[in-house]
DNA sequence: CTGAATTTACAGTAATTACTGAAAATTGAA
DNA sequence: TTCAATTTTCAGTAATTACTGTAAATTCAG
């Protein structure tokens, strides 16, 4: 490894334990994330000087994550693994895994509370708080959704515009009128 | 506790493991979050039957976080803590936290590999995939900043809108000229 | 100031999580 | 099929992280 995808490495390593992924998934992942060409799981270990079990659990994980995709090479028996390398693809990999196994479980807790009849005070309380935080994840999450769903074109465009998609909405309030009288056309 | 708030605490205890913050941590959170009124330490230990020491520490990392708040209680020496009870201030506290841990810390490692030479075909390929990291993350930082601007009114006006903003871009496209004909305004 | 109430620090221990090596299972070329 | 190559599993151990009790520090009413 070169001073360069080291420093990199390690990184990932510290960060990976900041979030629930440990240090050696993240190294592994970095790894991989930055190579030219597919990586078995000798040549992982033997970069990182991992056993070559302890690759193996990671490489499962990773893969868990859909973060790693199995790739065989043509005439070579062994697995290699390769990491889709477009960040955006991997930022809406995470996001969809996040969802799954944080999101989805944190709402059908808070479906199930918000079903329940408060037995006291308290409960009426905890049950308003919940509440709160089940609008806003729903409506983080639906919101998410359609964003995936839009071309990346326009999603860039949106986001090169940040806030002032506010002033074009106040415009097109007022523009609605004049347009629509003429055209005909509304905006649903 | 009733079963309602029981069962609340127990769910943001797993859930805190997942992602960094400890099952501890995440418990006390969740009462404090639930909770009518600001709770002290001695009566956050008996709820979660844990010792007053961990409490303490628990309520250190909570303020670290920002996410409960110190508040005196008139004639009462002790400290009693509440939590944001708005769900999207928490979201923004979060946000910012965790940008500032994690995201800052990342943006400047990526900065600094990129400002290298790259000594070798492999580093160059390195790098290429760091950049594509680099200007997502920068993007979607870039973008959230501005968002977190806007005035709550438009934001949920926006999230509402989904992806119906596509068709607004489009249809904005076409109606400038009619509009900006008539009126002489043009969106900046 | 003084000292009781309260919070914090920290060393020791418990619990959890990560890692290894060896053995078992699987794979696929011959 | 067979068997060597390769991957996976898992029990044991190492390392890390979490938690407790005690002692020290801090705070503030009197």
């Amino acid at each position: 490894m070169t001073p360069l995808v080291r420093s990199f490495v390690a990184h990932f390593g510290e960060m990976g334990s900041r979030w629930g992924i440990n240090r050696t998934v993240g190294q592994i992942y970095a790894l991989i994330y930055v190579s030219q060409r597919p990586l078995n799981a000798d040549e992982i270990g033997e970069a990182l000087e991992f056993s070559r079990s302890n690759v193996s659990m990671g490489l499962k994980e990773l893969q868990a994550w859909r973060l790693v995709r199995l790739k065989h090479q043509a005439g070579d028996r062994r697995e290699y693994f390769d990491a889709p390398s477009d960040a955006w693809e991997v930022f809406q990999i995470l996001a969809e895994e996040r969802r799954r196994r944080e999101i989805e479980p944190t709402l059908s807790m808070l479906r199930n509370a918000l079903l329940e009849k408060p037995a006291t005070e308290e409960d009426s309380v905890a049950q308003e708080r919940m509440r709160g935080m089940h609008e806003l994840i729903e409506m983080l999450t639906t919101w998410f959704d359609e964003v995936q769903h839009m071309d990346r074109t326009t999603l860039s465009q949106l986001m090169k515009m940040g806030s002032r998609v506010q002033k074009l909405l106040e415009f097109t309030g007022k523009v609605k009128v004049i347009a629509g009288g003429k055209t005909g056309k509304t905006i649903k």
